[in-house]
RNA sequence: GGUGGCGUGUCCGAGUGGCCUAAGGAGCACGCCUCGAAAGCGUGUGAGGGUUUACGCCCUCCGCGGGUUCAAAUCCCGCCGCCACCGCCA
């Protein structure tokens, strides 16, 4: 607010990489007439409160002194007050909707426009020579990973079961990262799935994205719960209204959790098997930092994220999304994309963002100004690392043989208790 | 889920309608004292918002939300949480 009251024009120009200018112009002209209202309620309501005081404390004086006190009588500003507090709700509460639709201000070096002004920033490895590609699917029927009929008989279309190895395999690679990330320096956190309205909200996937979750009914859930999209929500929740140390920044937590999507069900070519259900396993990191230290930290965690993909070996690119392809709670965006044989296209294992301040506004995370009394907000980042279901067929495509098997990478062969998985 | 007790500042803890503009203590910070430290003494010590060039002034917050009253931490109602016991249960 403070930032569209000093300098509108920069958050005009850098909202509308995203959204139509007009649009932003209207918004921003409404946010700022109901601030201008808002001020001017406070202003009388706080003058009326201190005279109602006043006359308050005269009268017990009166009493104390044992006078007969002159009764209080209620005049006409004094039942003006019910009133402008209600103005001053009603104001307030429309401010925070506005302000709560518009999206976060894209970094300086994000440029507008959708997903074909992505930009590929750094490539690992080469796609490996394959002479006859089989796809995900059929490596994962061919060697018993995944079942996915039974998988939608238990939970209906979107959903699949690893079976056997494929449920090994799922479980050394989530064991992998966990490990890894406790290596660097990210405390691990096992929150529950359920969240309540509240953490959605200050996640800034609410209310835009209220009907990508699952709610529960009323009935068994008063307060307003779902099922968490990605561990995020939770992350961040569980900091929310608090003042953190400031010599504990930046603060690194990861968590791992199934994410629950009621994505629209594609069954595009490349997006078949585990590529896209209404449940995958993530391994996501978080970090609440200084402003300062932001940039660092989101160099950090791109870099960490892509250490985990390359040592499992695989082949990916790094792309840096434009405004119109990244999170509307996001400033600035890099997604790590993993090679994958079969639609010869890359396919996101990791999206990395800086939201600056934005989560941590609406979630009330702050820090204290170190030799200042003052708080500020922090800054949040968070970054997949990563997401199972897309490293699964990549490692399956990426590392098949002639025959069907595939290669375990080496980081997994003592999980696995093997080093290749073959058909049966 | 049931019954009972409890929820006050960073923490402990007093406060049952009006000098509560929240006692007292601990912790923390700064200062004095000291060769240095401890002790002692003094001062300060939350959040959000409004207003102001600034010093400052003002408003709100005693788990949350309503109500009663000229006046609520205090009385009433609802909710949430914690503790104990009971029931149920991996």
């Amino acid at each position: 607010m403070e930032l569209i009251r000093k300098d509108r024009e920069a958050v005009a120009t850098a909202l509308a990489k995203r959204l139509d200018p007009a649009e932003v112009a209207g918004a921003l002209d409404e946010i700022q007439q109901l601030d201008q209202q808002r001020r001017s309620l406070i202003s009388e309501i706080d003058g009326e409160r201190q005279r109602r005081k006043a006359e308050s404390r005269a009268y017990a004086e009166a009493k104390r002194a044992g006078r007969e006190p002159e009764p209080v009588a209620p005049d006409a500003g004094r039942r003006q007050l019910p009133e402008l507090e209600a103005a001053l709700d009603e104001v307030q509460g429309r401010l925070r909707n506005r302000m709560a639709e518009l999206p976060n201000l894209p970094a300086d070096d994000v440029v507008s426009g959708g997903k074909e002004a992505n930009r590929v920033v750094k490539t690992f490895g080469e796609p490996p020579a394959i002479e006859k590609v089989r796809d995900h699917v059929e490596l994962s029927r061919m060697l018993g990973l995944v079942d996915h009929e039974r998988g939608v008989k238990l939970g209906g279309s979107g959903f699949w079961m690893y079976t056997g190895m494929g449920a090994r395999l799922e479980w050394a690679l989530l064991n992998y990262l966990i490990e890894r990330n406790v290596e660097a320096g990210y405390e691990f956190l096992l929150p529950p799935h359920l969240l309540l309205d509240t953490a959605g909200f200050a996640a800034g996937q609410f209310p835009k994205f209220y009907d990508d979750v699952y709610h529960l009914d009323r009935q068994s859930a008063p307060r307003g719960q779902f099922l968490l999209p990605t561990s995020e929500t939770a992350i961040l929740g569980a900091y929310q209204d608090e003042i953190l140390e400031t010599a504990k920044l930046p603060l690194k937590a990861f968590a791992y959790t199934p994410c629950y999507r009621r994505e629209a069900a594609g069954s595009h070519s490349d997006e078949r098997g585990t590529v896209r259900g209404h449940q995958f396993n993530k391994v996501e990191i978080f970090q609440f930092t200084l402003p300062e230290q932001a940039d660092a930290a989101l160099e950090e965690m791109v870099t960490h994220a892509e250490s985990l993909v390359e040592g499992l070996g695989l082949h990916y690119q790094r792309s840096l999304l434009a405004a119109g392809d990244s999170s509307a709670a996001m400033r600035k965006t890099l997604d790590i994309e993993v090679w994958m044989p079969s639609t010869g296209k890359y396919k996101e294992v990791s999206s990395v963002s800086w939201g600056g301040d934005y989560q941590a506004r609406r979630a009330a995370i702050r820090y204290r100004e170190p030799g200042g009394k003052q708080t500020r907000f922090v800054h949040t980042l968070n970054g997949s690392a990563l997401a199972t279901s897309r490293l699964f067929p990549a490692i399956l495509e990426q590392f098949q043989q002639p025959d069907g098997s595939v290669v375990v990478p080496e980081v997994l062969r003592d999980r696995l208790g093997t080093d290749l998985l073959s058909p049966r």
